[in-house]
DNA sequence: AATGAATGAGAATTCATTCAT
DNA sequence: AATGAATGAATTCTCATTCAT
């Protein structure tokens, strides 16, 4: 007897927004596995049977905290036309918001990666995700090499998947397993390297030397 | 209660190998909370009270096989001075290794990283293995700079560990989440990237294209 | 807070013999145990809330349904003085009215009969129901005896228990398990067996021959 | 991990035994919805634990339960070619036998019907029992008609399950709802009823009476 | 009268681990 | 060394019922 979230007063809509908050927290906190649903409906403040009144299992929980996590890191993608002029700034400016987006929901992303595994729903949704930023990626290199600004050999599908995959790979490494790094210091070198491997010409890369 | 390796029969070391390659299988397929210590005992052929002859438990015998793993990874990432000259071939050669060490391990390693966060010996065997790595690749660069081949303003762990993470982050793209892609031209990129990244100069570079 | 049947307006009137309908469909299709107060809630279209405005509980609700099945077959077991005169054809009259109600509620007895295991007052609602048709059976069977038409030496009330029951029985295999049979056969026969086991003198019996 | 019954040491078969025991009489007392499965276990004097290292669930065990009792009722219901010569003695054993087993397992086959509603295999147990005691009672009138006792006009399946369906029904009634009277009596009238019904001859049935 | 959110006792089941043989 | 029966803590989920609005 599940609600739908669009059939519930206000009192209700509140409660179920509740769970999710808490569920969100505590799976990032402590992992899915290690998650019982009555630590989250404790952190909610509310009876174990009121989450059911709302979610049909911890994994119904789990896909909307996915769901809106990656609805956030796709609000979190956009780089906005306002960096315009510099490709090399624009790349840094992409960099940061990257790193950014999946340093904020590392452990949840790695959490969906895991789950997809087994469930189908939720590899969907993580391949979807990924290939926002892959094309992202792809587009801002396609457009580079038209510009001849950018080494034309490179497929830039593969190029967005590994260059793409050093940030998100980065942003593990230094949060969850607390390499030390300041984030000035890794967008800059993380540009650097991203800049120079793609061959984005110097004429743009010296703009900044100067 | 636990017999140590050493001291047993060749009889008891069988049965404990037999055991350690039946997890491996499992935590593999399965993942670790998947795997039922009955499923491990099935698969090797032996009873439940076996198991706890050889493991004190089921994380005993994760951490075996994720020291096996890190072990065996350890092996396969030494490049060997016979591809000596060229660094460029040098570079692709590594690259070639390490994208092969990560594939065959990649779920392990995964899960090595997601029981991390709990237990904490198992945190340093993964630290211990990344910074095998890290080293590796730091050291290379260093090299490199000191001979003038490479950018001498980077940080050579820094870029190391992006440059791998991109290597290590490709290798489970491509293995788990099925990214088509074929180990060549994955390799011939991820080459041409890092030493692109890296400022490796034309020199060598174009000896490859001679 | 439970309003009584008598203290109602019309829509609350309504609305209560909307919710015995319901319970009484679900019910029957489903039996006892599997009916969620919800599902009767659903069927009737209420909220569960109001559910408690009219019944204390879900068996209270039975208790309710169980009445109303009873009532409607006793209303049933009535023969009529019409089919007067010939013994016989009373007796087939009245199989023929048994068969049908005990085949119209068999599911609905069944889990009455269930209940009162546990249930006192379900209890002697069944032993009410049960005595109303033994009475009438046994009644039948002593105004024959005393016309010299059927066999003196039969206790009244076990043999109506043991014909009855017959008639009963039948209901429930046919109905329940599918026992393929048409009514009229059925009827027929059951009457035969009932008149030749009460010894129903030639006279009458052969009545029906000529 | 079920252990299937012959893979059992001894002492796991009379666990398993000491088990189906305890839950045959646990249903039997209190209904199948009503006995929780640590009833049974509490009552066997294991551990939970143990009840599922030999059945998969309480419905597993049902069925188990299920199948000794009409295994038992099969037994049971041989009349044995001894009580040979008359036929109306022979229908009074086999009646008595009928009640005995019937009145034996009353509650436990109600049970059955009841699961059998939801239970495809159930199902197939429940008509596989009544099947058997149908064929007996056909067979036997089958063979009286053919000797020039019993009507020929009957149809021996039909007349089968209702007669068979009357000394049924009288042991749910005398047992189960307690109406007064003795084996002998009852016996005595069941077996009056069907061999009148059946038009069992008089030579045979003043055969007692001398 | 009606609503529907909230409750929590209760039941089934899993599985790592122990221990007698 | 090996076996496999026994254990019980832990966890998920259900559903009748209450109560504030």
């Amino acid at each position: 007897m599940i609600v739908k979230s669009d059939a519930l007063t206000a009192r209700g809509r509140r409660t179920r927004e509740t769970l999710v908050r808490a569920g969100r927290e505590a799976f990032d906190e402590h992992g899915y596995e290690a998650v019982r649903v009555d630590d989250v409906c404790a952190r909610a403040g509310v009876s174990h049977g009121t989450f059911y009144t709302y979610f049909a299992s911890k994994e119904a929980l789990f896909r909307e905290v996915a769901a809106a996590v990656v609805g956030e890191m796709f609000a979190a993608s956009v780089v906005g036309p306002a960096a315009s002029g510099d490709p090399y700034a624009r790349i840094e400016a992409a960099n940061r918001l990257y790193l950014r987006a999946w340093s904020a929901n590392s452990r949840l992303v790695r959490m969906l990666e895991q789950a997809a595994t087994a469930e189908e729903g939720l590899r969907e949704l993580l391949l979807e995700l990924r290939e926002v930023f892959v094309r992202r990626g792809a587009d801002g290199l396609r457009r580079l090499q038209e510009q001849g600004l950018a080494d034309p050999a490179l497929d830039p599908r593969l190029t967005a998947i590994m260059l793409g995959g050093m940030v998100e790979h980065f942003a593990r490494v230094w949060l969850d397993l607390g390499e030390p790094a300041d984030e000035r210091a890794a967008v800059d070198l993380l540009t650097r390297l991203w800049a120079r491997a793609i061959g984005l010409t110097p004429a743009s890369t010296s703009a900044e030397d100067t």
